[in-house]
DNA sequence: AAATAGTATTGACATAAGTCAACGTTTTTA
DNA sequence: TAAAAACGTTGACTTATGTCAATACTATTT
């Protein structure tokens, strides 16, 4: 039960059974099925996941109705609609599973009863945070005065797995770019 | 002396009179002139900066030697090259003062020493990552399939002391456009 | 398994934004 | 404070990328 979870805990330096057991107890294991909504645009975000099985993405909606995608989380990952999750304020952005998955929910509540009482979960927490602004970081850098071509192999070579495992229209949501123009540049590659 | 962090210490909750002291003992004063660079490309970041005065940027030089800013910061805020001061990797970034500044500087062993022994600075480091994150997203989204237009519409809704304060060439090079298209929009506004 | 809806590809065309250059203005440096 | 360098603005032109539409392909759903 949790293995993935347990792993990942291990791997962030816990080797404590007991506290790997009490984290691990705060999460239930929920069976998803595909494009169902997590979190709404209007909600507040309650909950954190762990994805044990499957991909779930975060993206909005503008004006003209088109979609734009801002992240993308496999397997081994926590996600949540973190902007929300902190601030308590209503999410302006969709969570939706976009394949079948296995999710290891934490309420918010329980997540910083964690992060204030298990040490090394609010290590676990801070290295998330850190890795995220990283992430963040590096793609508006990534992204900054490139045309699409470039961006394309920016993806390429810092997240490999999106060109792979997510549909063309999501991934040129991720980039700006029209499907069109994705299209285009991948026979060309 | 220090007042702007003490009462940015105060503002995160330390109300510990004996703790402002002993942060603030950690931070020494830096007198900068304008241009500075803090961080080189090279460089690993060991040092975080508090702004007293001034503002400082955080910008790319890409492959055909065009600047692309990432980040600008000004008076009573934090900035550190945060990718390369937490991995202690090269910075392939730079940090530059744009202004003549004076900086309130702490290494980087001394601001985890803060981190580890003072709980409410490690909860003002947690704040600082989770405000970064958010930022940056919300920068990816606000830009997310925007025109020039919108960018620029984006920046003076939610960073208006940019176009104020920052020259045309640095405001253009962080919203990934030419000088001329956004000189063109500002006449248009 | 058939029907339906969604997705990918490609061509023709439209357009936003880049480049380059010239000029005037402001800022820096000596 | 004069000279030099950097910056901002604007016009003419070019180009990358978007839009729209037709067709083929792939997944979902019943």
């Amino acid at each position: 039960m949790h293995h993935l979870l347990t792993s990942f805990l291990r791997s962030k330096g816990i080797h404590d059974d007991k506290i790997i057991e009490l984290v691990c107890n705060c999460f239930t294991l929920k069976e998803i099925k595909s494009k169902s909504i997590l979190v709404d645009y209007t909600a507040i975000a309650d909950a954190y996941y762990f994805i044990n099985k499957g991909a779930v993405r975060i993206f909005t909606i503008n004006s003209e109705g088109a979609e734009s995608s801002r992240y993308f989380a496999f397997e081994g990952n926590f996600v949540a609609a973190l902007p929300s999750f902190i601030d308590q304020k209503p999410a302006e952005e969709y969570m939706q599973t976009i394949e079948k998955c296995e999710l290891l929910k934490i309420s918010r509540t329980n997540f910083y009863k964690l992060v204030e009482t298990v040490p090394t979960f609010a290590k676990i927490y801070t290295e998330i945070l850190e890795l995220g602004f990283i992430i963040a970081q590096k793609r508006i850098y990534g992204f900054q005065g490139f045309d699409a071509l470039e961006k394309v192999q920016w993806t390429i070579k810092n997240q490999p797995q999106l060109l792979l495992r997510i549909s063309n229209k999501m991934v040129a949501s991720y980039l700006g770019i029209s499907p069109s123009t994705l299209s285009r540049i991948k026979s060309k590659l």
